[in-house]
DNA sequence: TCGATTCACTTACGCGTGCCAGTTGAACGA
DNA sequence: TCGTTCAACTGGCACGCGTAAGTGAATCGA
């Protein structure tokens, strides 16, 4: 049928003989306008039979707005969690009748300014921490702007929708029962501060709490003879350090190769938690211990924030509650 | 300044003591017009000066079609070499003028269709394989389609864009020195068919050239206990299998993991080799060889072949030729 | 019986573009 | 002097939609 020609809402109009204005308030479920169910049905019907598809385009020139969410992704590795994440997020947004989209934003070929002029999605979602200037002129631009990350918007600090501290803290505590001193192992990624600074809070503050002494840091490469002169330097200290929590699964097994380079292993010498619950993780030697988070109840409630911030509703400014899965095995 | 409202081409216009034809002309280089550099300029300075970007939405609608290319990600999980290519994708696209898009269809919470109707990209760049009658409706709509991976139009199969047979064939190629039986380890998860049948083709095609038996095919699941089972039936087999070539770096970590289980170790009782080298294969114990493929020249050349597709040039049908890199390390 | 109200719609406008089909004014040839 | 040509523009339509304002018929209260 239909060669190339789309179809439109006055092609349903026509075939349920009604006028354009009647579709789009059947099609809308606009309130006040009184159209008896007779009508609506034949609405219905000849859209599905058409199988009419508003224009997305149409609708964003007329509206002042698209339905399209945005996502800017960080520039650090796009692994496993983030991975699920996005798909989990879309999902979650298609749920509510927005279309997720992503844009890595690490190397602009064009300046994010044009990518978002351009597009006019109802709302940006950062799932990294972003340039204040472009937020605010997002905002004067009507462009709801939801950080997932720590942001502050025109200096007035919020917190960060996503929290990051609870999963130090659970790491140290976890730890905490057998060992008396704790150490760090911080990435070797300048981007990742965002995330790291926060775990490792999480990780101080429980120390603080146990009265044991302050984590040793140390920034640990992802390589095995990198990753030995941090255990060394953890070995040595004074108190030694006997359990690490380290930034994510991959620093966690770089601990663990920097262990087997010096012919040490986990936990005897030094027990090691990570974060994520990558697949490596499990086929680890030992098997890494290691707290996952529940990325569908973060993906939810990060959507559930946008679609209710679009909806005119004031938010709360407390960060989401995700659960957080301890999954021992044998490294800690 | 220019609180809510956007700049228009009309503004442009205005500030430039031209009509909006002329803008529209000037900004889109319409070649059989004669406008004087003169001009040109000033219109150039007038849409600088106001920082115009034009609407997506109004071309869209006037054209017919967007500037969004549509990336269409397969259900397998996004892992490190996944997340690089959406990056580069997303820079590839950006230097062409077009803004990529991902949308994972893996658990569709709104058929495909609707997507795609609502936003009419240029292009759908399908990273997984995908429904023909799918793509036959999205050609009908002007849409151009693009498969990165396996897929067939209308009956006629055509060759994947990026061919992942040669993966196969380096890995068994560098086992084959010293191997003389080889096995492969195949992934347990059933998405992943498309990519590991021409891996293991591949394979097959090397084994035959060098008069080797075939390949002893086992399913790997991503656990050491499981993995210590395929392990155990390819050490038994006869004549005993000696090198594995795994679908990718988690599945060969799987086999170390296995084969560790087993109070074994890589190379001495078995020799493995990864695809992609992920984080935890230098880390590894032994550290994995593996095979990487060159991500940036896959997502630069999929970016051209839509953009030439797009200028109406006649593509060639054979698939990108990308760079494999064999990484040497102790495990194979 | 008749104005008023309600119902069930329809007419018409404008969102910002791209681009076709003019229009203007100057230069030029006869 | 007057067409004719051509460079350099401009006017205006259509893309598909949401929605404010209007319209004719039916119903109703007095």
């Amino acid at each position: 049928m239909s060669e190339g020609r789309r179809v439109t809402s006055a092609d349903v109009a026509r075939e349920a003989g009604v006028s354009r204005a009647t579709v789009s308030y059947v099609l809308n479920g606009v309130p006040h306008q009184k159209i008896p169910e007779a009508t609506r049905q034949r609405v219905w019907d000849a859209a599905a039979r058409l199988g009419y598809a508003p224009s997305a385009a149409a609708r964003a020139l007329r509206t002042g707005r698209s339905e399209i969410v945005l996502g800017l992704l960080p520039d650090w590795p796009i692994e496993h969690v983030l991975g699920r994440l996005i798909q989990q997020l879309t999902n979650a947004f298609a749920e509510n009748g927005l279309t997720f989209v992503v844009h890595s934003s690490a190397h602009p070929g064009r300046p994010l300014r044009d990518i978002w002029k351009a597009m006019t999605p109802a709302a940006v979602l950062a799932l990294q921490e972003f340039d204040d200037l472009e937020a605010e002129a997002m905002r004067a631009a009507g462009i709801e702007v939801v950080m997932a990350m720590h942001g502050s918007v025109r200096g007035e600090p919020r917190p960060p929708l996503v929290s990051e501290h609870p999963i130090g803290a659970l790491q140290a505590r976890h730890l905490a029962a057998p060992h008396r001193r704790l150490g760090y192992a911080y990435p070797d990624l300048p981007g990742l501060d965002v995330l790291a600074q926060p775990r490792l809070d999480g990780v101080r503050k429980v120390c603080a709490e146990l009265d044991m002494p302050e984590p040793d840091v140390r920034t640990v490469p992802l390589d095995a003879v990198g990753a030995a002169e941090a255990v060394k330097g953890w070995l040595a200290a004074d108190p030694p350090v006997t359990g690490i929590c380290a930034f994510n699964d991959n620093v966690a097994l770089a601990v663990l190769a920097g262990l087997s380079h010096l012919g040490l292993r986990a936990p005897r010498d030094l027990a090691v938690i990570g974060v994520d619950d990558i697949t490596g993780a499990s086929l680890a030697q030992p098997p890494l211990t290691t707290v996952v988070r529940d990325t569908d109840a973060i993906a939810r409630g990060l959507a559930r924030r946008v679609v209710d911030t679009l909806g005119g509703k004031e938010i709360p400014a407390e960060p989401l509650r995700d659960g957080l899965l301890l999954r021992v095995r044998e490294s800690a």
